[in-house]
DNA sequence: TAAACATATGAACAATTATTCATATGAAAG
DNA sequence: CTTTCATATGAATAATTGTTCATATGTTTA
């Protein structure tokens, strides 16, 4: 082992000094930590609404259902894009839809997307 | 023009046919749209909560303000990670931080960013 | 059944992004 | 002033992701 790796070892092994006032509430904190899938839930939620093309769907759907060229002709996107980004939302459950005829009626799946999205929005015009 | 590229040049010019039911909404939602702009922070506020470290953090955070190595040792995170997402968080005015001592002490900065991560927690779980 | 319309999808490409490694800065203690 | 501790940052890399293009699927109408 150079002595290189034997510092970083040193590192790894080591923990902080620092801590003092907080190690306590650290330790608090740590035992009532939810788990790692529910983070990993939690970011892939907002990563859906992480994207302006998506929020543009959602927000659109959130007037009130309509078709996939109702949606292309609302935003200035391809057709193709929004069917890709329909299906991420869909198996984010997200978003609904049924069958009409030659056409694919979404909607919003539940009134959480709504709520979100208006905290979102009351968040940036401050 | 290739026959190929006059019929690209005809699905662009020519709008759907389909609509019909919800055109006349779409008009109305055409013209109460938030600007690109609006959806384009919108979009990268949710982009930020879109990443499981930087959740992490926030929700660490949220428990109280704590120090850089404090949140080391609670996630299972390098300290080069949280410092570069601490970084974007604090660019993004989802944090704010102070200086004590050695020590950069960050908290969150607003209580719509505590908000809007509950939601997004009471959503996973249903 | 063939043509027209609405939507979905696979592959390719470009762009963005999170992490790591190495090192720099900044503050305090000796 | 040198060392040590706490944090920040630049460059490189790997992985993820959004769009486009071409085409496929599914539904209705002639």
């Amino acid at each position: 082992m150079s002595e290189r790796e034997v510092e970083k070892e040193k590192i790894k092994t080591e923990h902080s000094e620092c801590g003092g006032k907080y190690v306590e509430m650290v330790k608090k904190i740590n035992d009532n930590m939810p788990c790692e899938e529910e983070f990993y839930d939690l970011s892939e939620l907002f990563k859906m609404l992480g994207d302006s093309t998506r929020v543009k769907i959602l927000y659109a759907l959130s007037q009130g259902e309509m078709c996939v060229c109702d949606i292309v002709e609302l935003l200035d996107v391809t057709q193709s894009a929004v069917s890709h980004q329909l299906r991420l939302l869909k198996q984010a459950r997200l978003v609904k839809y049924r069958r009409s005829g030659k056409s694919a009626i979404y909607s919003i799946s539940d009134d959480h997307v709504y709520t979100i999205l208006s905290m979102g929005m009351e968040h940036i015009s401050e």
